[in-house]
DNA sequence: AACGATCCCTGTTGGC
DNA sequence: TGCCAACAGGGATCGT
């Protein structure tokens, strides 16, 4: 899944190709991608004869700013990946963007949970970063922070996680990490932790990310996330938590379980995690 | 306001 | 072997 550090790669890889790139042609594969485009000027008319001026990432979303000022979106949703040239073909390509004497861009994205648009600044704010808080990566907050974000809320913390408000670019995987790292279990009542425990959530998401992006991300099988050249990341096999359920704590040994919180799977030591 | 359930979508997996 | 239901998940939306 293209959580965090998965669109930091993509970013990484991307920016050299596109800072400067002029766009020469855009075409739509499938409808669905451009849903959070609003009326108006499309997508393409929009994007086409436009120089690409940066690549830049808050929390999950790709941004890269315009000559015009506005601002080419891309989320990767679940199953999304932007691959240059060659790199990728197939009925999933559901977006090409054309640049002037350079690659074509393809949005790979079977499940078209992802989208892409061309926004104003304004429109970022009130659509795809409406409820985005500080990068978790860039913008860490403070204990002070996090504990005024967490004050007073019932809902289980690994769906304070997940939700971007705190920490925007967590998802299901490095959530689970975060957690197994901070010691925190993952259906405890976010208004619940103590300084201390709050202290220990934050020191955790930094290693957990820099560790996710140090191995090249996590590929979870053949359809989820690749780099934009084709390459499979190589952090599955360093998780601790996620998808271990029945393998032992690498910590303590004991059996990882597995839960749902939130209609979603939630991966934790019950030795471990308190 | 906060929270939880539902929905979107499709490739993969597991059960029969 | 073949079929089909269940499952995976980010985030919008809706109901409580």
């Amino acid at each position: 899944m293209p959580e965090l550090p998965e669109v930091e790669l993509t970013r990484r890889h991307l920016a050299p190709i596109l800072r400067g790139a002029v766009v020469e042609h855009a075409e739509v594969r499938h409808e669905r991608m451009l849903r959070r485009q609003p009326p108006g000027p499309g997508f393409c008319s929009l994007l086409v004869g436009r120089r690409i001026e940066a690549a830049d990432r808050r929390g999950k979303l790709l941004l890269f700013p315009l000559d015009d000022g506005r601002i080419w979106v891309v989320h990767l949703g679940m199953s999304g990946r932007l691959a240059v040239d060659g790199a990728a073909a197939g009925p999933h390509v559901r977006v090409v963007v054309r640049l002037r004497g350079g690659p074509d861009l393809l949005f790979v994205d079977p499940r078209t949970f992802g989208f892409t648009a061309v926004l104003t600044a304004e429109q970022l704010q009130a659509g795809p970063a409406a409820h985005l808080g500080p990068d978790a990566l860039e913008e860490l907050p403070t204990v002070d922070e996090i504990a005024g974000a967490l004050a007073g809320r019932g809902a289980p913390l690994k769906a304070v996680l997940l939700d971007q408000g705190v920490f925007a670019g967590l998802g299901n995987i490095y959530a689970d990490e975060v957690l197994f790292r901070a010691r925190l279990l993952p259906d405890r009542p976010a208004g619940s932790l103590v300084r201390e425990e709050i202290a220990a959530l934050r020191r955790a998401v930094r290693p957990v990310l820099e560790d996710g992006l140090r191995h090249g991300g996590t590929s979870l099988d053949d359809l989820a996330y690749l780099l934009p050249d084709g390459r499979a990341g190589a952090y599955l096999s360093r998780l601790r938590a996620y998808g271990r359920a029945g393998d032992p704590c690498r910590r303590c040994g004991a059996a990882i379980r597995r839960t749902v919180v939130r209609q979603r799977s939630a991966h934790y030591c019950p030795e471990c995690q308190r």
